[in-house]
RNA sequence: GCCCCCAUCGUCUAGAGGCCUAGGACACGGGCUUUUCAAGCCCGCGACACGGGUUCGAAUCCCGUUGGGGGCGCCA
């Protein structure tokens, strides 16, 4: 018998996972867990149109990567698959058949164009919301074919009872809807296939699908739902419609808002159409013009691409992104938890499984709610701050895998730990990146950021640039290169010319990084090494020198 | 426009008639620490949208207003 729970995400390859995805996911799977239940994963891949390639991949390397693995679904099966709803046509067919005979669908033949007319009508006629009339003779099946024959559009449609219907919601409680708002809706579409209220229906009864959690947008279609359960003769399963997640400033999360960011960096950087198209990467001209004009979307990568090159940060939006900007997929989950969702006390750190004993659909809140970035990035930072090093080392790892070789791609367990005890208390793993990326650069590659070789080498008559040539000799000299002796080296020339240790520290930093951050000055040149240590400082030396001519 | 949902600090929230001079977290402000960036520590600021009821008593219940959100597709 079903009376096991079982519940399911159901997303449609459209590309990443996004968060608010990933937050219905998380308190589908929370709900199966809690209840000893299973957890599943379907592919609504019933638009054609929209469906992007791999995009099924990508939705579950995420899942996985959040650790929301699935009991059924793609790659794990099943015995209710398939999982993709492409693969269960026949079925839709059939029951849409079922449907027609039984007088509750009949055909439809009017064109999109014919249907939009009939919208606007409506609305001139001062009507309230376009309602499909219902002809008084349905088309029969013969007229069907030849409409099909002669290339019409043939879609079936749900005669929907003319009642109200009360949806009881879980979270909302009873929702009730006046049968005003009903009409006959599509459930095949014009090439044959279902559409979302119908293969949904259908999928979750013949997947024995007993609680659905969906986001609140979906709150209006399920009468429609009711009603086909109603015509089938299927159970009702437990609705509750999650609040919905939005921006900081209100507005809606959308993959749209990346290119948004980086289209107005574009725009104040005075970049014209080419100049686009070469820091992006992208060969289309016509593509870069409609993304221009804010009209489309830029590949991923060419939108990293070019956003890099503007030194512009791309707002986190799908979770791959949070993946790539260093964050633990661990603190994600707790965090996004907690939206929507609270223990009812004061509680806020959770782990996976923690929040798997305590999560209720009692506690879900109405309220919508915001993303807070900021938040989220001292969840973060905590998390790493609580973590050991096992933990924060295949975290890194994962981060370095996933984004674009750099300077600390490759680099052995051992120096990778270094590096993450040197850099404590970072925040991301671009933190880590911002800050001890450039000691693995090569040494006479890496950029000098002028102003603070001003700042730290020249200014006082070069009063910093004399600290580096004392301490290239002393330095050269030292009896070993540990940390310990580095640091006693530093802080007792710094004592004998009565200077404090920020203009020794400030001057080395820059002449051995180019820049004003890095770990702690010994950790710096500890990582570096005596030799590379030595070459960097003359090669500062020298930019200085020419800067200051 | 019509229908539906929602309403506590800037944000996420606790609060299910007296425990609330409303608690926590993040952010913010100030201070400490300091060799940069972070991190850390201490202190502080800060909300029941408004108006009517109900009640001995309301953030908590009811009604209205306002505000926010969602829906009104051959998208999901």
């Amino acid at each position: 018998m079903s009376e096991i729970v079982r519940t399911r995400f159901a997303p449609s390859p459209t590309g990443y996972l996004h968060i608010g995805g990933a937050r219905t996911a998380l308190f589908n799977y929370l709900l199966a867990r809690r209840l000893g239940g299973k957890f599943v994963l379907r592919i609504e891949d019933t638009d054609q149109t929209r469906n992007i390639e791999a995009a099924d991949q990508k939705l579950m390397e995420d899942l996985r990567w959040l650790g929301l693995q699935w009991d059924e679904g793609p790659e794990v099966g099943g015995e209710f698959g398939p999982y993709h709803q492409g693969q269960r046509l026949e079925l839709y067919r059939e029951r849409a058949k079922y449907l027609l005979e039984t007088g509750h669908a009949y055909y439809a033949l009017e064109t999109r164009e014919e249907l939009e007319q009939m919208r606007a009508a409506a609305r001139a006629r001062g009507e309230k919301g376009f309602r499909y009339p219902r002809p008084q003779r349905f088309p029969t099946e013969a007229e069907a074919e030849q409409a099909r024959r002669a290339g019409r559009p043939v879609v079936i449609r749900f005669k929907m009872p003319d009642r109200d219907f009360t949806v009881p919601d879980r979270i909302l409680g009873d929702v009730h809807i006046a049968a005003s708002e009903l009409s006959d809706f599509v459930i095949i579409k014009g090439d044959g296939w279902p559409t979302y209220h119908f293969a949904v229906v259908v999928d979750d009864a013949a997947m024995h699908i007993t609680h659905v959690l969906r986001g609140q947008e979906h709150l209006m279609n399920t009468p429609n739902h009711m009603a086909l359960q109603e015509a089938f003769g299927y159970p009702v399963p437990t609705y509750a419609h999650l609040p919905i997640i939005f921006n900081m400033n209100g507005t809606k999360m959308s993959k749209r808002e990346k290119d948004k960011v980086v289209r107005d960096a574009a725009k104040a950087a005075g970049l014209d159409e080419q100049k686009v198209m070469e820091l992006a990467g992208v060969a289309d001209p016509q593509l870069v013009r409609l993304w221009r004009a804010g009209e489309t979307q830029l590949p991923g990568d060419a939108l990293a691409r070019l956003a890099k090159k503007l030194a512009v940060h791309v707002p986190e939006i799908e979770i791959h992104d949070f993946r790539k900007s260093g964050y633990l997929p661990e603190v994600l989950v707790n965090f996004i938890a907690l939206l929507g969702w609270s223990p009812g006390d004061s509680r806020e750190k959770f782990t996976l499984n923690e929040l798997c004993r305590v999560f209720t659909l009692e506690r879900v809140g109405k309220t919508n709610a915001r993303f807070d970035r900021d938040k989220l990035l001292a969840f973060n930072t905590m998390a790493f701050e609580a973590a050991d090093m096992p933990r924060k080392l295949a975290a890194f790892r994962d981060w370095l895998s996933v984004n674009e070789p750099g300077p600390m791609t490759g680099l052995d367990e051992a120096t990778l730990v270094r590096v993450l005890e040197a850099c404590h208390g970072f925040r991301t793993f671009e933190d880590v990146d911002r800050k001890a990326g450039v000691l693995f650069a090569a040494d006479d590659a890496y950029p000098y950021d002028d102003k603070a070789v001003r700042k730290w080498l020249l200014k006082n008559e070069a009063a910093g640039l004399k600290v580096v040539r004392d301490l290239k000799a002393l330095l050269a000299a030292a009896t070993d290169w540990s940390s310990a002796t580095l640091d006693d080296l530093i802080r007792r020339y710094a004592e004998q010319h009565s200077l404090e240790l920020g203009k020794v520290a400030q001057p080395l930093r820059v002449a051995v990084t180019g820049t004003t951050i890095s770990p702690q000055i010994s950790e710096t040149l500890g990582l570096l090494g005596r030799e590379r240590t030595l070459a960097r400082i003359e090669r500062a030396v020298r930019v200085a020198e020419s800067l200051a001519a």
